[in-house]
DNA sequence: CATTCAAATATTTTCGAAAATGTCTGTATA
DNA sequence: TATACAGACATTTTCGAAAATATTTGAATG
């Protein structure tokens, strides 16, 4: 635990505020509504109505904005603000190629160091993924932003025990970013969730069995699958906007 | 440009300071000071102390070290403040690869895509760099501020043309970070200067013919070197602590 | 009608005081 | 002597007002 970054718990309280912490509250409450597209890409984020929104002074909240500025969810330009960050195929190209080289790397570093509170702690995270992906469609869809936090969880747990710290890092940071992707596929996808759930459960499999290259090829399809999704319903929209 | 990180012009007017941007300034310097060691990892940076010596308010401050923060410069526990990021051994090896892994892929790219403009750029800013190489050893001393900075714009044109935006930002935290590590060969490289010097022509030609395979592979090595050259100046100070 | 300039408005940026939180010291008690 | 607790102290964290900056509006000029 370096101290940086921790939105899973946080993430959870979110009607009731208590009197600590409310820099780090607001900043996964920003990002989280950045992610879901709340605020459209590209969009100015004014102090005026973020102080109103989020119930916080406007120090906290530039805080806030400026982590988020470095995470890359938003961008700082010299005297005129923050903007929400930018989305585009490009990026998303560049952001899974990025993830599933960090991911790759991390997963054989893990299965190579990996002791049994590792493996014991991969088959609970899994378990509470799938009691999520287990339901039918509409119970999916209502536990939805749990299910965003488990699947992190899970995929956080099968590289947990890799040594680098920096990769790690920078795999969480590309993990984060992919979310954004991610969310644009929240609605079409039909039939690809009992296919995931399968995928899931092959990937725990393997990373147990210690099989580091059938875990990293099982992950790569699994990421590139979800990208290619996201692309699907991502192209047409930009060159509608492009049209229009 | 994306308006995140531009520590350079700001880093040139350090001692007049303007009205505008103290912020960003304060951001500067402050890293700038830990990377040269003026305050020591682990130590812990009190608001108290700061605000007196940046001249800067507390919030401002708060800003600063939050980004430093997600650089990976200082590290912050929740109520307890801040204090700068330890250093070791295992993470000078770790952000050596890394950065190697992606200057490598970096430098492929930008030979791939690079105009002419590109190449000019690389020919300008390494004439600024080999101004100051080209010194006497007393001379380069003096000047040791200005030669981090301009070989920093040295590598950073090599790569320039790489039209990955997030491959040259994990590329830049990581060369950030490496600062650190090559600070504490500043007085001991004496007949290194030569060499480098020699290094920094060869990875230029290699870049201008656009020789992909020759420029990673001369980059590669020359940071190795420096790496190993600050990891025998560190393994013993790490041991003499660990004695002491 | 297009342009320029200046006042008015909107927004960001900075600052230090006040509240919340954590840390330390000394005393009482077992 | 060791432990628990209360109070005093030190430090962080939050907030909103004031200063600085950018943007828009509108009138005057060519």
């Amino acid at each position: 635990m370096d101290g940086v970054s921790k939105s899973g718990d946080a993430a959870r309280r979110t009607a009731q505020k208590t009197h600590a912490a409310a820099g780090r509250d607001v900043q996964t409450r920003l990002r989280s509504d950045i992610v879901s597209s709340e605020f459209a890409p590209e969009a100015r984020l004014k102090f005026a109505e973020l102080t109103r929104r989020y119930d916080v002074g406007i120090g906290t909240l530039r805080e806030a904005l400026s982590q988020l500025a470095s995470e890359g969810f938003v961008t700082l330009e010299a005297g005129k603000g923050f903007k929400v960050a930018p989305v585009s195929a490009e990026e998303l190209v560049e952001i899974t190629d990025l993830f599933i080289s960090f991911e790759r790397q991390a997963v054989r570093e893990a299965i190579k160091h990996g002791d049994e509170d590792w493996e014991a702690n991969i088959v609970a995270v899994h378990h509470r993924l799938s009691l999520i992906e287990g339901l039918p469609w509409e119970g999916r869809m209502q536990r939805h932003a749990e299910w965003v936090q488990r699947h992190r969880e899970f995929h956080e747990s099968l590289v947990a025990a890799c040594p680098g710290h920096w990769l790690l890092r920078l795999r969480s940071m590309m993990f984060d970013q992919l979310d954004r992707y991610r969310f644009v596929t929240k609605n079409s996808s039909g039939t690809a969730g009992r296919q995931k759930f399968e995928e899931h459960r092959k990937m725990m499999e393997a990373t147990l069995a210690r099989d580091g290259d059938l875990a990293a090829q099982l992950i790569e399809d699994h990421i590139r699958d979800t990208s290619d999704r996201a692309m699907k319903i991502l192209l047409p929209a930009e060159s509608e906007r492009a049209a229009g």
